[in-house]
DNA sequence: CATATAAAAGACAAATTTATCTTTAATTAG
DNA sequence: CTAATTAAAGATAAATTTGTCTTTTATATG
């Protein structure tokens, strides 16, 4: 009939791009190896958290610029995440870099832009939700996630042995 | 540098579709009209929440189809919500018929399935946001929301008089 | 210095989402 | 029945996001 198209979404799993959802993965995969005074390439990353490598490329490029990640090209090289940074670096640095700041401060149902003043219908609803979900990113560190894929509780992909 | 068209969405306001917004705000028009006793046309449905009007006929296919919205065509003609149904129906139908269920049942970084016993790093977090968000989702009635844009205390597009 | 390695950068391609336009079908009024 | 009206359906097109491939740059090592 025309619209199976527009009806929902391939991108299943929304909430943050795919770009970003990579990154989160890639960099708490890194700071996995990190911890263990292990750098590791691009190659690595994008097999262990089972994403297109030459995308995942290019979103670590993204990481880099922002300070997020540290790369060294050349033999040895790799990605890797400082001790320091380890403890310091919140989620919600990653998403901002790559998605921007959208996804906690703009309206939820597209309105220009999300105001007090003139609030569309779910504002009080939404509020609460994005404060949420802004409390999280701003208070988990890539350090503890890390930590839950150390220890075997959490993990990065599925069917993490067999493929 | 070749990686900036990743960088920052330009589908700002995420969290649902542009689709599934226009269809909130669509529905939630229509509400306030219907709670008058008028039906209103696509055009003025497409004026009133800001949304290009040949895709927003589109989501009002979903739905209609979905038997959210009634529609009747010819002179007169139009889209209204019944009496009843504007108390019974949920944001939650109108976001399941045209983004799915992925933003409430979706792994927050991508994980194929999200799951209790192989939970991504930040399942645990992200648990709380969803079942808020379904939560708010499945308690909010198409009603309430179109008595608050009836009162004028909330808005479905910015600059309401003079655009 | 030459070579191998690995990330950065740039160009391109595919898939998905958003948006538009045209034609068809249903309904009301005259 | 005819004309006018309005949504439904279908076909495209544009924009954005996701994914791939090639070339360049930096670094370590022999
Ligand atoms: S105005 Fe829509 S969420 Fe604040
Ligand atoms: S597994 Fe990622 S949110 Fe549940």
């Amino acid at each position: 009939m025309g619209f199976e198209y527009i009806c929902k979404k391939k991108n299943k799993d929304c909430m943050f791009s795919k770009a970003c959802e990579y990154g989160i993965r890639a960099s708490i995969f890194i700071a996995t190896k990190s911890s263990e005074g292990v750098r590791v390439g691009i190659k690595d990353v994008a097999k262990e958290i089972d994403s297109p490598e030459p995308f995942t490329a290019k979103i670590m490029q993204i990481l880099t610029k922002s300070g997020i990640i540290h790369s060294a090209k050349g033999v040895g090289g790799g990605f890797e995440v400082s001790n320091q940074a380890l403890r310091s670096i919140k989620l919600i640095q990653i998403v901002d870099a790559i998605d921007g700041d959208s996804i906690y401060k703009g309206c939820g149902i597209g309105l220009k832009e999300c105001s007090e003043v003139h609030p569309c219908p779910v504002h009080n609803q939404f509020k609460k939700i994005r404060e949420l979900l802004l409390t999280m990113l701003t208070t988990t560190t890539l350090e503890e996630l890390a930590l839950g894929v150390n220890s075997g509780d959490f993990h990065l992909k599925i069917f993490s042995q067999n493929k």
